[in-house]
DNA sequence: ACCTGAACACCGTTCAAGT
DNA sequence: ACCTGAACACCGTTCAAGT
């Protein structure tokens, strides 16, 4: 069912945002692999920043999918926020090593509305999944405020790793922040 | 001393980069504000990579400028480990409200090589300072880790504030921060 | 040494024209 | 409904030509 001209789109979009951002989607490369020529892509998203934007989504399904499939794979909270850090170290680390930061980075104004909207939507996913495991084990305002501090701090690791350091460094931040007790260790 | 037609067109590009970013730098736009045309510029400097790479070093001047400043303004090192938070606010804050962090989300092949290379040197900037800090409170080994994870942590909340909630929030995660003890209260 | 207009190959987007 | 070639206004960059 995902044959569709407009899922190929999509998934083609979204392996060249992977690859080189938003800024490196290119309309008429895009085009050309799936077969086609750049104006007929108007057909099936009106923009550029619509495409961008239907890619960010895409994204958001998937840390939320991601995010499910450690709930049910761990019972305690404290099991659930021991596996959190793994999904931005997977995004680092693979094929899919945008994960959504190269969104986040780009500046408000560089980036469209509809694309913001979904950026806004990637954290708050990721807030609401900790801030519920983190209520768990802690009374609520606190667990409101450390589970921002816990999206920003990974979210900050995966950003440093990739600007210089790698998956070591990446472990290292993570195991420094299990030191400290900003996360469970 | 800093009339000369490099300069304005230095100090002209990192207003166009903090206001977009690397890829909002225009050479046709730049070029109208100083007066001159496009091709002019290349004159003063080879490429737009060469003239990002300039900006980006300016950037890595100004922080270990403010480093210095906190460094002599504040006798102990946990005095200055409080102040360190204030400059990635103030970059959150004013009109310099891009510092470094735009460019380091920019993916890697996004941005040419010069930039990363600065990029770089960014973060080793911050990292050694903060380094030199804890290594007078903690050992050495547990002082570089240290600065490391405070590093991606700051910079993680000023990144997750652009996006969403603003100064508001990142005062709350830097709160967070300071009572989880990752960074001193 | 510094500047320029014209041109190059790119980009997102539009539109009239095809099936 | 979906695709297309041609054209639009943009972009970084080059180059021959000016002072």
């Amino acid at each position: 069912m995902s044959n569709t001209t407009r899922e190929k789109i999509l998934s083609t979009a979204r392996t060249q945002v992977q690859a080189h951002g938003y800024d490196g989607l290119n309309f008429r490369d895009l085009a050309a692999t799936i077969g086609i020529r750049a104006p007929s892509l108007y057909h099936h998203f009106p923009s550029k920043a619509a495409l961008g934007a239907a890619v960010a989504r895409r994204y958001c399904e998937d840390v939320q999918a991601a995010l499910d499939a450690i709930s049910q794979e761990h019972d305690t909270p404290r099991a659930c926020l021991l596996a959190y850090p793994g999904i931005f170290r997977k995004a680092l680390d693979g094929d899919n090593r945008i994960c959504l930061a190269s969104f986040l980075s780009a500046q408000s104004d560089d980036v469209p509305e509809e694309v913001q909207t979904e950026i806004r939507e990637f954290i708050n996913i990721n807030v609401t999944w900790l801030a519920g495991k983190l209520s768990q084990l802690e009374p609520e305002t606190i667990a409101m405020r450390r589970a921002d501090a816990i999206y920003a701090a990974v979210a900050g690791a995966q950003l440093t790793a990739r600007g210089l350091g790698g998956l070591p460094r990446y472990d290292g931040i993570i195991a420094s922040y299990r030191a400290v007790g900003l996360l469970p260790a």
